[in-house]
DNA sequence: ATAAAATACTACAACAAAGTAGCATATAAA
DNA sequence: TTTATATGCTACTTTGTTGTAGTATTTTAT
């Protein structure tokens, strides 16, 4: 799979948690609900809770909410703050090689992909996705 | 980057035999022109050497050779004898869930920049990169 | 035959990603 | 103020990818 099981699981929990995008979702329903490892969604939790798209309520009865509308967050987003975007943007074949001086054998052919793939992360957003999505959670 | 240092290594590999096609190449002279870690390389150039786009001669004054013109050499062809195709074509979130019955949340947006990944990687001949690249071998 | 120079194979080492465990901290209800 | 139920943090384990080492095998030149 292209992308890191960390970017799978944010994707994932925040899909779910916009179906009911003003509810506080605590870790515990999430993980019971959606079929994520519990300690290892834990800590991506905490680190989206540092993002500006959910917060972190702490302390008995608390739990996670967002604090932007699921219109408004888009997968580039969510990526970059769990993994980086540049893990999937970057050159394909190592080391920043590409640049207007020297590029690499693959330049050509993977700008025009990676120029659509990241086109599409930024525009499609939570909402967006929720509309596509058959899956049951 | 998305693709794995194994078919990074290929395709360099493959892409600078390709500059002189009918050529035997060693597997020290591969090594030595481009930056590659030895062991890793030769297990890599073993691989390669199965599928049927290059073959191997051992012994004194052995190598590597195309047995194929690298104009019908496609990127998806090398990929998939090297980490397999499905790697990099699967579903981007998890487990073949994607199918005309159960689509994942990222289904709809995740199919078409597939396709165009696709599309590229099985148009793309060796012989094509070479126009493309300006890198020094 | 023997030596030299090449590939083939197998086992191990190092590193990063994914997953687990336990304790610390925070907060609301009783 | 105590208890229950949350999140936060840190260290460890497991697994997969990347890289290394050493030996066996193959073949040509002498």
């Amino acid at each position: 799979m292209i992308f890191s099981k960390t970017t799978e699981y944010a994707i994932r929990i925040l899909t779910y948690m916009a179906t009911d995008y003003e509810k506080l979702y605590s870790a515990k329903s999430i993980v019971d609900k959606l079929n994520i490892p519990n300690k290892y969604m834990r800590r991506i939790m905490t680190n989206l809770s540092k993002s500006n798209f959910i917060m972190s309520i702490q302390g008995r009865d608390g739990g996670y909410k967002f604090i932007k509308s699921p219109d408004n967050i888009y997968l580039a987003e969510i990526i970059d703050s769990v993994d980086g975007i540049d893990k999937y943007m970057g050159c394909v074949l190592g080391f920043n090689e590409c640049s207007p001086k020297s590029t690499c054998a693959m330049h050509k052919s993977w700008t025009e992909t990676k120029e659509k793939l990241y086109n599409t992360l930024s525009k499609t957003s939570l909402s967006n996705l929720i509309k596509n999505t058959i899956d049951k959670f």
